[in-house]
DNA sequence: ACGTTCAATTGAACGTGTTCAAGAAAGAAG
DNA sequence: CTTCTTTCTTGAACACGTTCAATTGAACGT
């Protein structure tokens, strides 16, 4: 029986990570040893190295199931006729969603930030994560049928994805009771995105867009 | 004798913090061990504890240094008539005095990135040297009589900095040669920064404005 | 000169993330 | 059933950042 295998396998992988994002939670990620974490699964130290090939790792598996999970409740909220709407829920929504382990999440970040790790796990497996943030972005903004100059287009998901990027790197940082200062800041800016987006459209304006896609472009190259 | 004393001591620690840079530098920070660092000052490992808290707190004293080393530099280069120039000097200097450290710089970035630190070395420690950085930009805001609204007048500097960091950021990322993508986003988003300060004192633009200032309020509060 | 004091210095020790050689378990092949 | 192969699993071992009890040695009072 192979499929058995592999399910007690998995099942084993499952037991580690659960382990381990209940002691993040509990007691913070650099707090948590690994030794700790395969404790309480009731494994070995090396088993947990096994199926994790870093304790970061264990973070972005997290992660990495936060995307299949998300994408059924974003998609239950592409709904809205008003671009700032959809803007709001789908942030909105990630935000409720990680909220248990807002405090952790900050040690991936942490490790994110170092340029040396550039090529390392984090830019190619968190590529999908990227993928599909990009994706829903753009569908938010065919579907409002936000009127977007030709030239912009192709930036504008990405864009509108590095604002949420900025966001939730406040939301880690936001120590207000139940994060409200970023609840606000996510409403002043989200309402700032769309007129500037509707404003970009304004043939005035055409020369100050050039500016910003050239910004944009170095950015991006 | 108490102050050979403490020339000696200064010496030890300069001894430290030099073979520690050189070590970065050359290999790297996470590739550089606190062993290799206490062999090549020749002294014993618990001794660079004794003089640095941590290996962070290595990096720190450095960065420490170079608010001291920059601030003749900086004076030297606040002459500018407009605030173009003012702002593409300030930072070229700093570019041009942390080239050679560029690499390892970003392993204090990934540590300041973790949440969980706000309160350590970090905020604290590093709090003279914004002040400093802000006291710059508020100098050439001023000498260069920019006109700047009266709400916006205790911002500015702020901004600025934080303009400076997303800079200074994208720089130790930026792998191109000799960082030319910097050199370029550095130019094309300077003059865009001037401009837009430029149009926020007309006054057909105060709502535009006294929206993008409700948003400094949230994220500065 | 002699003991006292205290900054400076040492190297072993602790707990950490991670690796690895060794072994157990489980199917596949004969 | 026996042997071979592949997948899991173990715990000791390694190098690391950091801590600490112990030692040195220079300045000081007497």
């Amino acid at each position: 029986m192979k499929a058995a295998r592999a399910a007690k396998s998995a099942e084993t992988r499952e037991k580690i990570l659960e382990a381990a994002l209940e002691l993040f939670r509990e007691r913070g990620f650099a707090e948590t040893s690994m030794r700790e974490v395969a404790a309480q699964a009731k494994v070995a130290t090396g088993l947990a190295y096994y199926y994790f090939s870093s304790k970061d790792a264990i973070v972005l598996a997290f992660y990495q199931r936060a995307k299949d999970d998300l994408k059924p409740l974003i998609d239950e909220v592409q709904t809205g006729k008003k671009l700032e709407t959809r803007l709001l829920d789908i942030i909105r929504v990630k935000f409720r969603y990680f909220a248990p382990n807002r405090k952790f999440l900050g040690a991936l970040m942490a490790h994110a930030a170092d340029p040396g790790n550039s090529l390392s796990p984090f830019a190619g497996e968190s590529r999908d994560v990227r993928e599909q943030d990009l994706a829903q972005f753009a569908r938010a903004l065919t579907e409002t049928g936000t009127p977007v100059p030709d030239d912009m287009a192709a930036h504008l998901p990405k864009v509108l994805w590095m604002y949420q990027m900025g966001l939730i790197l406040f939301w880690m940082y936001d120590r207000s009771e139940g994060q409200q200062r970023t609840a606000r800041l996510l409403e002043a800016s989200a309402r700032m995105v769309v007129a500037l987006i509707k404003l970009s459209s304004l043939p005035l304006l055409r020369p100050a867009r050039k500016t910003v896609l050239e910004l944009v472009e170095i950015v991006e190259s």
